[in-house]
DNA sequence: TTGATTGTTACCGG
DNA sequence: TCCGGTAACAATCA
């Protein structure tokens, strides 16, 4: 379920609750109980994304810090609470809604400090107007690690999971395994942007939506992607090799994505 | 019951 | 220090 665009949709939307009262987190239970009720009755003062980790801050200066992981989910229905599917770990409630939270792999509150420190080693986040890529440019140029890692790696970038990797270096042209430091200043910013735009649709549509036509519908759509999970390409027909990248499926139509081990253009 | 899954971290060895 | 490999963990669905 989550990817980037997937935290900063949850955080928009719980920011809306909050704009008309204030939000309390309720009857924890489970594995991560003992620490949610250091926040428990405390008014939650607003929600923040940064890449996949979600914070809401609270008045009593603490934060509780999110982490969906591959499973986690984020179900918000209206009041008044139902019984809760499955294991929630976390129930938010307002006057209007209840926000419950599932399968987090990080579900813990944070002093300032340490939150400080969390922010700190997550990287540039393409969704947050705030972020700096030139951090992350100057740690792919150094790198002879494989793009296709290195903007997964939540410390270089942050917000860009599985599927979105695949796709934007599919539309970019660019092969997974190019190194880093074979990627121009000019070529990253393909990549930055074009993250941006992607997960900026996915946030708008809450769904990973990478091809033209489709962004641009009104209909409903889970998924509607380019070549992951795909046999051929949409562009030449072509076959579509997958191979393990971080563990993860990963998928390159190598006629469209040729691998250039060389910088194309001078700094 | 098994396998697969839009993720991250810790640890080890080179 | 950096990098690759591996395991652990999480919840749900088919």
């Amino acid at each position: 379920m989550p990817e980037g665009h997937t935290i900063h949709r949850a955080a928009r939307d719980h920011n809306r609750m909050l704009a008309k009262q204030k939000l309390i987190i309720s009857s924890p239970q489970g594995r991560f109980a003992e620490g949610a009720r250091l926040i428990d009755g405390c008014f939650c003062l607003f929600a923040e994304a940064f890449g996949k980790h979600l914070i809401y801050r609270f008045d009593n200066e603490r934060a509780l810090h999110i982490h969906l992981g591959l499973f986690g989910k984020i179900r918000k229905s209206k009041i008044p609470p139902t019984e809760p599917r499955g294991a929630v770990r976390v129930r938010l409630v307002s006057n209007t809604h209840v926000v419950d939270i599932n399968g987090p792999t990080i579900c813990e509150i944070l002093e300032n400090a340490e939150l400080k420190n969390l922010i700190n080693r997550i990287g540039p986040d393409v969704l947050r107007s705030d972020a700096n890529p030139e951090l992350a440019f100057r740690k792919i140029s150094k790198s002879k690690v494989p793009i296709g890692r290195l903007i997964m790696n939540q410390s270089v970038m942050a917000g860009i999971g599985n599927i979105y990797r695949s796709e934007i270096l599919w539309r970019q042209s660019i092969h997974p395994e190019t190194a880093g430091k074979s990627i121009d200043r000019k070529t990253f910013y393909q990549i930055w942007d074009d993250a941006k735009t992607l997960l900026k649709i996915g946030v708008k549509r809450n769904a990973i939506i990478t091809t033209a036509e489709i962004a641009s519908s009104k209909t409903r759509y889970n998924e509607r992607v380019n070549i992951f999970a795909k046999n051929v390409c949409p562009r030449c027909n072509g076959s579509i090799r997958r191979f393990e990248l971080d563990g993860r499926r990963t998928f390159v139509c190598e006629n469209c994505q040729p691998l250039v081990t060389e910088p194309q253009f001078k700094e």
